[in-house]
DNA sequence: CGGATGGTTGAAGGGACTCAAAAAAGGTGG
DNA sequence: CCACCTTTTTTGAGTCCCTTCAACCATCCG
């Protein structure tokens, strides 16, 4: 467990810059918050349903995702957060948490005492501004996830997954050329859309043969990009992206 | 269109009550903030997406609720809303809509100019939290029925609504001893669970066969509280309220 | 090179859907 | 207060998307 030095809070001021307009001065609280790095394997539980976190998860490298629990082992994954992101963000107001955080990959985290973020929210108005439009912009995907689970195809639901993560980590300078690293299984991508990985298989299949897309292990190819955001009826609005980029 | 009495806005009060502690000086400057009041009839467009409103929409008496349109009339129910919410609060700091809010039933409605919440915020960073807070709570209960829509079956899905509607009502006293009004259509409720509205009327068919509720019209009585919420593994922690209120 | 994880395939079944029509409930106005 | 129209609920039949179960193959890695 080491403190940050300030070249490692970069990856959160280009995630807050990604939806948001920041000074000079902000950006340079930002970086210099305090902050605890550790280092997890992966498939690693960080918070836990029900616990009282006294801090906010950083993901400097590496992916983390949210999830839930159900009887008989059922398993429904609200997000997927690739770096730059705080993935526990509410639970700055949120004093339970009502889901788990856990390592995808093997990451590289920083933990920000919630103390810290209220005096940052305090002494620059701005920023406390942009960390709540942050977690509006959670919010706006979680409806549009609900939106997919609920009256999407499979085939739909799947492509218009695609399309977010590319542009979400476009938007942070992560990915170009339609071309990413997505470290999830098809198990994953299941429990996501609330799909089977058997079905989720087989889309996957179909999205190929019809050249759609490329993916081998976890680096994606969106080949046709019009066709596969057609599929999903994907329309970046709901990201709140600054430069309302599209693609 | 009208301007409100400071008797107006107590249903706003009382909801943020529900989830969180106010200053008798905050719930005086809530009580003061200026609002128009406007009267709509039932199914009518309040925002629509794409919009870049300028106020928040208060639900002062009436039922409002949130959805998305997608290709071949496929609709999707976000949110219902009574009064006392603030539906479209991500207003404040997401500036182009990703949804449309409109009247479930006839509404009074009060409609507050977002600089009116800014000066509040700023004169007030306790309201700001619990405002931050609200928006919180908002983005959990998507969390939820995210995972109802993707993981549970329809009946799990229907008695989890329920049971989710109750609770809020009586946290704002607006329903006792397991009775409430709740004015949707069988086609409203699939459209939220992301079911055919056939199926919901079997799945309710069935509800009332097992005696766990009643529902005529749109009053609906849980009959047994245990075996609805059993039923809809529902555990209220997501909706974070004060009291921690379980029934 | 073996053990583990993740991906692929086949077969069979079911939960929920669609389509279509009838019955019931809810206004509304004469 | 009843006739009429609209909306909502209910019912039946047939279908399909996706699931479950089970096995097999591929890939990765120490």
């Amino acid at each position: 467990m080491v403190s940050a030095s300030s070249s490692d809070l970069i990856p959160l001021v280009r995630k807050l810059e990604s939806i948001t307009q920041l000074t000079g001065e902000e950006r340079q609280a930002l970086e210099s918050l305090p902050a605890a790095i550790r280092l997890m394997q992966p498939r690693q539980d960080i918070v836990r349903d029900k616990d009282r976190p006294e801090h906010c998860c950083l993901v400097l490298s590496g992916w983390t995702y949210r999830y839930k629990l159900l009887s008989e082992g059922k398993r429904q994954i609200l997000s997927f957060h690739p770096p730059g992101d705080l993935p526990d963000l509410q639970s700055l107001h949120l004093h339970v948490m009502d889901h788990n955080l856990a390592t995808l990959t093997a990451c590289r985290l920083a933990f920000i005492p919630h103390e810290a973020f209220r005096d940052l929210t305090n002494r620059f108005p701005g920023l406390g501004a942009a960390l709540w439009r942050d977690t509006l912009v959670d919010a706006a995907i979680f409806r549009e996830w609900m939106t997919g689970i609920g009256r999407r195809t499979a085939f739909g639901r799947i492509a218009h997954l695609f399309c977010e993560m590319y542009l979400k980590l476009h938007s942070v300078g992560l990915a170009t050329s339609h071309r990413c690293e997505l470290p999830f299984t098809q198990v994953d991508i299941g429990d996501a859309l609330g799909l089977s990985n058997v079905h989720v298989n087989r889309v996957l299949q179909e999205m190929r043969g019809k050249g759609l897309i490329t993916l081998q292990g976890s680096r994606l190819v969106i080949v046709d990009w019009g066709a596969l955001s057609e599929a999903g009826e994907f329309d970046p609005t709901y990201l709140h992206l600054r430069a309302g980029e599209t693609a």
